[in-house]
RNA sequence: UCCGCGAUAGCUCAAUGGUAGAGCAUGCGGCUGUUAACCGCAGGGUUGCAGGUUCGAGUCCUGCUCGCGGAGCCA
């Protein structure tokens, strides 16, 4: 079987004759000259088809290649430095596979809820493309930080009993003869369990809200990526989270700059994301709030604007820790300093992104978990497994959610985050 | 759930209450270096749905449907 070229590798194989099997991205053509371009999922590449060079048949051929219609087309490899790519291709055949339909995504602008609609072509056009890659980067990043460090991955369940924080609304369904289930919002409860069996470990999957929440900051389902370890404290987990987010953003720094170039993406922001990351106390928010001239009464959670407001002051991703307790998860444990905040920290993104990691240290004395557990009115039969964490050999530990698609977003500039999952799930969107 | 905005050609948008139009896409023709190529010609419309006001409604009013943005919730 022949070598399979790919565009990506183009440089590689200059001055050789490649074969390359696509999609029609664009063509363009003069009366004895045609520029048809190739997709073929690594990049694009124009060939160059002129006239005089080919059979007549040949020549004619491409008139008939509408847009996304896949072909093969066979040339030398020619460094031009006029072309995007860096190289072109001087034709020497072109094979029809399948002429398309008419090709509802245009080169030109659309809406979003017509590309939302086709979600399933939109995926080709080159600034999707782009941030499909830099989202599958986001996540072999992820791993590759937890793995190196000797963490263990941990699946979690998606189907659970009852709600995890007892706070958000979450999908229902009915479960053969046990009852209700409801689809995950998080696996952590599960983490720490396994915490306690392996000591480093991760969780990583999808997760669920059924909040009817509107924002371009909101889906429906996401992926988390959860770390728990046995015997960390809040600073621990601090360090855990600065480590993690600049090993992410540099790995796509690092190994994927063409496709933050194709969404013209302004990379300042994130070179600067460097250790150390800002830490500071949700009462140095707040008077940072109040500087500003903010209304804001100690014990709210802040709120979006808030964030903005706050990480602004900064010019790369924070950490606001130690939350008042009352808007806090009942499995967070207080500061023994000042019983009225949670050993909670929230890490915020520069640009206005908000926040993409959530976490704490949790709870790890018995008789305090079970006192949340009736403070929060939440059902304590649910919970007997979580408790006998703490029954049997309780040690300090800590860990945090990092949502993938808010960090893509933040990390793509986007403005919206279903850009950043292949088909997003939203209230008003199920389909494709 | 609440507040605000919107719906006109396949797409993106125009149209003082007075003959519904442009660019792109599609089809045909032209061009040997095009870069969202360009030039010429052609086809393409139940103005979201249902009422109302008016001599006359895409435009004004009422209701509905769908969507978008924000708040709350959070990753």
């Amino acid at each position: 079987m022949a070598t399979k070229f790919y565009v990506e590798d183009l440089a590689q194989h200059v001055g050789e004759e490649v074969t390359l099997q696509g999609w029609l991205y664009n063509k363009r053509s003069g009366g004895k000259i045609k520029f048809p371009i190739l997709r073929d999922g690594t990049g694009l590449v124009q060939g160059v088809a002129v006239k005089s060079n080919l059979s007549e048949e040949v020549f004619n051929r491409i008139d008939q290649l509408t847009q996304e219609s896949s072909f093969v087309m066979k040339g030398k490899v020619r460094k031009e430095d006029r072309a995007p790519g860096g190289y072109e291709l001087d034709v020497t055949d072109i094979e029809i596979l399948k002429i398309a339909q008419e090709y509802p995504i245009t080169p030109k602008e659309h809406g979003v809820e017509f590309l939302m609609d086709r979600r399933h072509l939109w995926l080709r056009s080159s600034r999707q493309h782009a941030i499909l890659r830099i989202r599958h980067q986001i996540i072999k990043s992820i791993r590759d930080f937890f793995d190196g460090r000797g963490f263990t991955l941990v699946d979690s369940p998606i189907f659970t009993p009852a709600a995890c924080e007892g706070t958000s609304t979450l999908f229902e369904t009915e479960y053969f003869d046990l009852g209700k289930a409801y689809l995950t919002q998080s696996g952590q409860l599960y983490a720490e369990a396994a915490a306690m069996a392996l000591g480093k470990v991760y969780t990583f999957g999808p997760t669920f809200r059924a909040e009817k929440s509107k924002t371009r900051r909101h889906l429906t389902e996401f992926w988390m990526v959860e770390p728990e370890v046995a015997f960390n404290d809040l600073n621990d987990n601090m360090d855990l989270a600065e480590d993690f987010l600049v090993y992410i953003v540099q790995s796509v720094l690092k190994n994927r700059s063409a496709e933050l170039k194709t969404l013209e993406r302004n990379t300042a922001f994130l070179e600067r994301v460097q250790k150390p990351l800002p830490r500071i106390s949700y009462d140095e928010a707040v008077d940072i709030l109040h500087k500003k001239g903010l209304p804001f009464e100690w014990g709210n959670d802040l709120g979006g604007t808030d964030e903005t407001v706050i990480s602004e002051q900064f010019d790369r991703p924070l950490m606001v820790h130690r939350y008042p307790a009352e808007v806090k998860a009942f499995y967070m444990k207080r500061d023994p300093q000042n019983p009225k905040v949670a050993l909670a920290v929230d890490v915020l993104a520069p640009e206005g992104y908000g926040e993409i990691i959530g976490g704490s240290q949790r709870e790890d004395d018995l008789d305090l978990l079970l006192q949340r557990i009736k403070e929060h009115d939440l059902p304590q039969s649910a919970f007997e497994w979580y408790l006998d964490l703490r029954r049997y050999g309780s040690v300090p530990h800590a860990g945090f959610g990092l949502g993938v698609e808010r960090t893509v977003s933040w990390i793509c500039g986007l403005d919206h985050l279903r850009e950043a999952i292949p088909f997003a799930r939203m209230i008003y969107r199920l389909t494709p």
